[in-house]
DNA sequence: TATGCTTTTGACATTCATTTTCATTTGACT
DNA sequence: AGTCAAATGAAAATGAATGTCAAAAGCATA
């Protein structure tokens, strides 16, 4: 699952013509392995670590490539931090946020999916995206 | 409908012991006149024509506590600016945001209303609020 | 392998929305 | 009027994200 993915960015640089670094490498592997709903942040420091060199700009860069590739999500929650989460290919999947411990459940809702395509469509409009968050305290936290 | 509105701000700064200053008045008002979806700076400019005095500081502080209030709702688009819209006591609704121009229909869906409740029961979490916002190109856009 | 051209990088500066600071003003109560 | 905490606003600070640009690195070609 690695793999492919790697294989896809790389298709995805070959496609643009881009080149491949050493940089995007690191970035790619450390983005793989990290967990869910990472915040360019918490990836750039965990970058650092192993990677003293590789700046802040490369880090915002890279991961907008991966995005573009499809390999990444950009989640943007209440926090002010842009986040990025995993594309797992033909999923989709909304977030449950728990404003207590900031943690986050994801689910997927086939119905409402369906309907919010229903929405836009009567409203003429050409869905690109969407997102859907909902707030609230996990099962820890509201006690 | 405006009047309730600023009685019920008064009942809620009486009630957390807030004083009653100029500048809050004269903010509520020009929010209660404003359209759906105003930014913070579309509003503080709106404020310093006729009020050349009121801080930048002022303003944020005072709608932060209008959504306190209940009064407004604070509105986070992709766009970098913080929007507030008016909120009407008991409904709710959510957004198609077209991305060509703009525009924002706004749509309320009792069903998904209802599944994202359940949901929420099935892992657990109590709700505080959500959003869901479809972006995409207006009926005019996409053409 | 060396050359030449172009992309990429990273340190640093910049932008822009929002928040903080703090001296001054003001509201509310006596 | 006097007291005093709350509120204000100018200016500075913050913090995420982006722009700049000289130096470094990738890659095609000789
Ligand atoms: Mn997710
Ligand atoms: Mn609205
Ligand atoms: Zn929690
Ligand atoms: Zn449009």
């Amino acid at each position: 699952m690695i793999l492919e993915k790697k294989k896809a960015f790389q298709n995805f640089a070959a496609a643009k013509g881009l080149r491949s670094t050493r940089q995007r490498d690191i970035i790619l592997d450390i983005f793989l392995s990290t967990h869910q709903h990472v915040s360019v942040e918490e990836l750039y420091l965990k970058i650092k670590s192993s990677n003293p060199g590789i700046g802040h700009a490369t880090v915002y860069r890279t991961l907008k490539l991966f995005a573009e590739a499809g390999l990444a999500r950009e989640i943007l929650l209440h926090d002010g931090q842009t986040r990025y989460e995993h594309v797992v290919a033909g999923e989709h999947h909304d977030h449950l946020v728990c404003t207590g411990c900031n943690s986050i459940v994801e689910f997927e809702d086939e119905t409402i999916e369906k309907l919010q395509n229903e929405i836009a469509a009567r409203h003429g409009f050409l869905i690109k995206n969407h997102k859907m968050e909902i707030y609230g305290l996990c099962a820890v936290c509201r006690n």
